[in-house]
DNA sequence: CTGAAAGCGCTTACAG
DNA sequence: CTGAAAGCGCTTACAG
């Protein structure tokens, strides 16, 4: 069953029939039927194999990762490989932190040879710069959860002042007027950005950051560390903007030791949505947070990166707020 | 830079410098060399499309997925694209979960006209079997992290046995001899094996089961609530086994609540490793946990997927033990 | 072991 | 709008 057997049936040329199958503006309604009928009728697969080959387009787009392995990257990853398999691309991964790493040289010319439609490089969150390799390629190359040494490259990421501000508002919401905030380390883009968005928040309610920032390292050890340092400075507050689920769960802990009441004595968020990654645990949530959406961020970069306008510089995608009964009152 | 250049360079006719390349077996040594020192010297790759389409291998592997979103089957899903990314083949993956989820027809009509190398089914764990569509395909077919309704395809599981079995071997061997089990519905194959592992190592080691065992949903809410039944219940134990860790989260509640020391009191180990699929929480992990290894996992089946002899019927993963705090004596 | 030739099944200028 | 023809760059029987 080739494309000459529909030709043939149709009572066209190989080359009209072609065209027919093919979007060509340059052939009339009639014919374009008439071949499409055929094609139907006798279940027509055009080879995908002699298409690529004779149309230079190998229907696969590249996938460059660092640290593939990371529970962060891991969403974003199969939201784009998802994302492209509905657009009928395959994706060829070269991940730099797997077994037998490739050099980025020769990961980046075998993808070169594999004739690639289009490159996504995929990176493990705002805190690492990708050095730029769109020169090397003449497709489009976007990259996702990382930023590129170049500006003026497509970069999708995730929105952590929106992040901070959801949680923030979040908490404005339910009365809250004192908040106080525990992140992780000072030197980190994403804490700051989660911070800034937040003081966003505050500002536009007209409040004041209740207490100094307490800086951590994104655990739950150190989150619960910090939530007795908050307690024992005899700060006043009536909520916690925790930068990150872990953090927020060590808090918690130290509430419950404590006996102090969450939400009543104090509400507290969290961000990452962690709770959410599992399967039916919305019966034993814990925590109110942020949801990243980060297998999102994956799908929209793979579903832009072929679409014929793409705008330079960063993109964001929304945060969602997950209610639980950590600030639920 | 094409491979008659090749030839050229190296005095060669097309066919042979094809053959010098390829690695076919009926070519003197000499030509053969001369040939690839020529390629190194053109800095020759050949062109990926052209030579798909004259061989008829697409370079391609097929993956249909049932809800990828879902946790347990992520790491599988990036584990076996990594693999294939490593052998040089990209993946075209479908999901039949997705947002404008494909008939499994079309998928399968997609796969075969792109002339896929090889199909990976990816499910989500061992309580639903995949319809076998094995025969659909001339190419091979795996069965990923769900079983086939086919007994005689290949399938790569995740030896839930093992899991039991290692878990209770490593409370009996810090002392632990009335071990209690906690786990999800009595429905669930996953945690039928679990069991079954556990009572071969209480065999193993001339123990009794010390209590009925408690049965629930995997979430933390009722491992907290099953753990109160178990006090409340009057039985003797030192040790919990628990299917999953969030079981085993609520179990660490419910004793923390009422004051018996983990691990002094009562030991605790749960299955899924869950806190390990966090990036640096090694500080504040609490439980001792067993990990199904599952990005293993579809490494493994992808690594296999095109290898000469497959053997039929099912193969299993094995699980490691994660010691933590809660069985550290 | 080596080479001439056919062929993989489409797409795409180009001429009509 | 339609068709004849070239061509995409390899691989692979086949003949020598």
């Amino acid at each position: 069953m080739r494309l000459s057997d529909v030709a043939a049936v149709a009572g066209v040329s190989l080359a009209t029939a072609s065209k027919a199958l093919n979007g060509s503006t340059r052939i009339s309604q009639a014919t374009r039927d008439r071949v499409q009928a055929a094609a139907a009728r006798l279940d027509f697969r055009p080879d995908a194999l002699a298409r690529s080959f004779a149309s230079g387009r190998s229907g696969t787009i590249g996938v460059l990762t660092h640290q593939a392995k990371n529970t962060f990257a891991r969403p974003v990853i199969v939201g784009a490989v998802l994302q492209l398999g509905e657009q009928n691309q395959a994706a060829l991964v070269y991940d730099s932190g797997a077994s037998e790493p490739k050099a980025m040289t020769d990961s980046i010319r075998e993808l070169q040879a594999r004739r690639i439609d289009g490159l996504l490089v995929i990176g493990s969150g705002h805190e690492h710069v990708s050095p730029s390799v769109t020169h090397y390629f003449d497709v489009p190359v976007t990259y996702v959860f990382t930023a590129s040494s170049d500006p003026d490259d497509v970069m999708y990421l995730p929105d952590n002042r929106q992040a901070g501000r959801l949680a923030t508002q979040h908490l404005i919401e339910t009365g809250c007027t004192k908040i106080a905030h525990i992140t992780g380390p000072r030197a980190s883009i994403a804490a700051e950005r989660r911070r800034e968005g937040m003081v966003d928040a505050l500002t536009e309610a007209g409040l004041d950051p209740a207490v100094p920032v307490v800086y951590g390292d994104w655990t739950r050890r150190r989150g619960a560390e910090a939530m007795r340092e908050l307690l024992a400075s005899g700060a006043e507050f009536d909520a916690v903007f925790c930068g990150n689920d872990h953090a927020a769960l060590g808090a918690l802990e130290t509430c419950a030791a404590a006996s102090i009441r969450v939400p009543d004595d104090v509400a507290i968020v969290g961000v990452d949505n962690w709770e959410g990654t599992v399967v039916d645990q919305e019966g034993s949530r814990q925590l109110t947070s942020v949801d990243p959406e980060l297998m999102e961020l994956g799908r929209l970069a793979a579903a832009n990166l072929l679409t014929p306008e793409r705008a330079p510089g960063e993109h964001y995608t929304i945060p969602s707020l997950v209610v639980g009964p950590s600030t639920l009152r």
